[in-house]
DNA sequence: GCTACGCTCTTACCGTTGTAGTAGGACGCA
DNA sequence: TGCGTCCTACTACAACGGTAAGAGCGTAGC
């Protein structure tokens, strides 16, 4: 399983370990907002799963509490996340920006933005190339 | 349960209600590819299940056999699909769009695409007003 | 009227996700 | 050295999604 699937909860515990590097779970805990943060026996639950999914690993331990590192990358886990997205519209991109546009979640500002980043993008592979 | 959450075999039954109109089991069935369609009872059971989400419902009778019509809208169910998605990524639509240009899924095409439909709507919206 | 076929309904099972309790080991402080 | 605290490891369980089998009923054709 090069890429496993991630789930929205598996995704949030990744995010920390993107964010802030090697954690340990009471700190991932911690990290969820005071409110509907989940137990820790439940943070650490998912903590193991991804480990039997290879998604992170314990990295040393402090005292005999574990640190866990993220082993997929940020990128690889949200191109993943991007596919089973793009499924669900019949894999083609058009009718998912039409969504996007027409029920207002996508601003000129971010069409804009996009073009730029397609042109920064063009540029640099033709650098490279 | 105003917007059910719908799975992505929930979604390819609901498609063939919105394409074709008020449809049986049986042909929802067929609707799936010869290879890798999944039984009949398989698809039955799905109905049922977003008979009671209600996602759809039972329109009438032909012979002993029902047929079930769409009761939410694709742009709702879609609507939602991409909440959902949004929330994967914090709800911000810019990284969404960064990961979809970086992996290479989405085209200039399609950017110049959306930015018509962007001008269009505007236009639209301005005309309503 | 009888029979066969198709459809309905019910039931079941497995994997995944989210949720968490509990038992027990380790560590540090008094 | 003993007690409380914290972490680990294991276990449990319910909801949901995907899969489908089996029993039984109605209808249509003969």
């Amino acid at each position: 399983m090069a890429l496993p699937k991630l789930s929205k909860l598996e995704l949030q515990i990744m995010e920390v370990l993107w964010n802030n590097g090697p954690t340990a779970i009471r700190d991932i805990q911690e990290s969820f907002g005071a409110k509907g943060r989940p137990a820790y026996t439940t943070v650490q639950t998912m903590v193991y799963r991804l480990e039997t999914k290879k998604a992170l690993r314990r990295a040393r331990k402090i005292g005999n509490a574990h640190i866990f590192e993220a082993v997929i990358s940020r990128d690889a886990a949200k191109a993943r996340l991007v596919d089973e997205f793009l499924s669900m519209f019949g894999g083609r991109m058009q009718p998912v920006m039409a969504q996007l546009i027409e029920a207002g979640n996508l601003s000129s500002k971010d069409v804009a933005d996009a073009e730029k980043l397609l042109r920064d993008l063009a540029a640099k592979k033709k650098k490279d190339a």
